[in-house]
DNA sequence: AACTTTCAGGAAAACGATTGCCTTGACGCT
DNA sequence: AGCGTCAAGGCAATCGTTTTCCTGAAAGTT
């Protein structure tokens, strides 16, 4: 024990913590004795002690995946740089398996907990009346008194219609993933009402797949359109390839955005896809802040929503197209209710 | 405290832990009145006394990653079986970080460590003469006694190389990533150790762009070939998107795998992708499970490789090509050394 | 010079479980 | 009846810190 050098344990402990009064000299001493023989304080008897564990629960709800992963990173970051360290519990959309970590959480004491996952709605709450604080990253909670951080994919496809306008685009079609699919309704509905669609909007799956097809349905059905929107970056990428295929030139012709910002697919898509990017591992930053501020005494209430970046590559190289009508080049996009009476979905749909 | 519940708090851990000798019947009054009022075990107080935590720390050493994960979830599934709960620490490439993580983790007494990440080579041990054992998965330590779980690259090309000819195919070209990489170096080998290549080895970045460049030249280079061996599968698509715009059919006219057998690549390419799965879920299980050995006082020394999958796709569709020159169509591909002499790179490499 | 204040550092009681040892009472044996 | 044996369960030490309170000694006050 450090405390060879010198001093009591208790004494050592102050001198570590840097509580009590004592001599600088003394308070040296302890510190040199303590890395020179390589002391880590023991954390199990020190939180039993204190009752703090400087610990805190990751629980994906779903298997970790794609999205959790940077906002694993962001959450780990933040925590680490308070010096917590972070459990990992992976429930697999399994709720006996989500409370088995939720007890063993508990039983470790751990400070607080953050639950992730990827839900196409909110979930229940994983718990009631525990007795530290949870965040939610990404999903958010049906409890309004629970705190969640969301991504606001409303801007974010707002930021993505604005863009198309800004770079001369005014025939805006929009092919995205399941009509069931809250983000699907979310960025459609944000889209439309940022500026009228050039079509209705094309519901399906969020594969490169659906986006090929979808891509096909757009020019056969006679759809005068020079931007797609796409749900996200597969089913842009899809569309690229099928627009490709049928001779029409990206971003010449048609301009194209997708959402997510992975960089797997905006890379290799070709030409490279400017995309809205969620920021998850902000998202799990903030987060992680939060949850240490709940933890501190200081509590936050409700949903969060962190807005989108629009990272702008070839897909949407502006130039090209002269602004129609006379329309301001960068004019304000409108903000009304799009108006639904001119839509005219081709016989096709 | 569930000693309210008839005995002393000595008698109520005996009880829970299934020690001591009593009544049956005490000990089902003890355990009913802990789950009553929901008692958990005090995980802090416990390993203070017994000296384990039942905690492990896992490092990666570059970013988690799309490699990490499946390597993750497969030692954080076999840990929680053994009722274990998992540190994760992301390192993030950088020598601070890592030992300022492996400080925690020993001051926190996990039982053991996982190092997992991806690297070219094998890397230096974590610490030397630590107080835990360590167990690497995915890369390797130099220290060869230390316990290292990788996957058996070598023999994931010769599966891939034997498919292929199992499928018909005799002349096969290799299309990889770096040549001064690790993988890259142990699948090209392995694999023109497996069967003579039809073209020297083409090396270049791990990506589509490269495979789509890398078909160009394999056409533009006049060489004869049936198939194709990708060291990823990234490359492999970009193979397939290539010969595809040159008018070549695949599988008919060439016939594709890649490696590494990543979900987005293999479905969303044109045909999906035969591919060689490195099985990580299964090698973070083995890692794990190495671990939990040596926690018991059975370490386990040295490199182990776990075998290979082949996933076939649509990509190598066999029935298309009548094995050449009398040729058996199962035949036993042969392991000799390649005949290097028989070699004719074209003017244009 | 006697008294108060201040400061450095020690002693010991927690924290919550585990565990070896001891006590108690019931029972059996002679 | 007296003694030994054994099972059931209580007692208390222990793990390694933190933290409160306390003791001396030195310094300052009048």
């Amino acid at each position: 024990m450090a405390a060879l050098a010198g001093v009591s344990t208790g004494t050592a402990s102050k001198a570590l913590n840097g509580r009590g009064a004592m001599r600088p000299e003394t308070r040296l001493r302890v510190q040199q004795a303590a890395d020179q023989l390589g002391f880590v304080v023991n954390a199990a008897a020190r939180s039993l002690q204190t009752g703090r564990t400087y610990t805190v629960g990751m629980i994906t709800t779903d298997t970790i995946g794609r999205f959790s992963i940077p906002l694993l990173i962001g959450a780990e970051d933040a925590l680490g740089a308070g010096q917590m360290s972070v459990f990992l519990c992976d429930a697999r959309d399994d709720p006996i398996r989500e409370q088995y970590y939720l007890r063993t959480l508990l039983g470790r004491k751990v400070d607080g907990i953050i639950v992730t996952g990827r839900r196409t709605q909110a979930r229940a709450p994983i718990g009631a009346d525990l007795p530290v604080p949870v965040v939610y990253a990404f999903i958010s909670s049906t409890d309004p008194q629970d705190c969640s951080v969301v991504p606001d994919e409303a801007d974010g496809a707002r930021r993505a219609v604005r863009h198309l306008l800004d770079t001369g685009r005014r025939r805006i079609a929009h092919v995205t993933g399941p009509e069931h699919h809250h983000s699907a309704q979310v960025r459609a509905a944000a889209a439309a009402a940022e500026w009228e669609l050039a079509a209705p909007v094309l519901y399906g799956e969020w594969t490169e797949a659906w986006g090929r097809q979808a891509a096909g349905m757009l020019l056969a059905g006679g759809i005068d359109f020079d931007a797609v929107l796409c749900g996200n970056d597969q089913i842009a990428r899809g569309v690229a390839e099928g627009l490709r295929e049928a001779g029409r030139d990206v971003p010449r012709d048609v301009a194209l955005v997708g959402f997510d910002n992975w960089d797997v697919m905006v890379d290799a898509c070709r030409p490279s896809l400017t995309s809205v990017d969620m920021d998850l591992e902000g998202i799990g930053r903030t987060a992680a802040e939060l949850l240490l501020a709940a933890i501190n005494g200081a509590p936050a209430h409700g949903q969060r929503a962190r807005p989108c970046r629009l990272v702008p590559r070839e897909s949407t190289a502006a130039g090209f197209v002269a602004p129609r009508n006379g329309e301001p080049r960068n004019g304000e996009p409108r903000n009304s209710e799009p108006r639904n009476g001119e839509r005219q979905p081709p016989e096709t749909w």
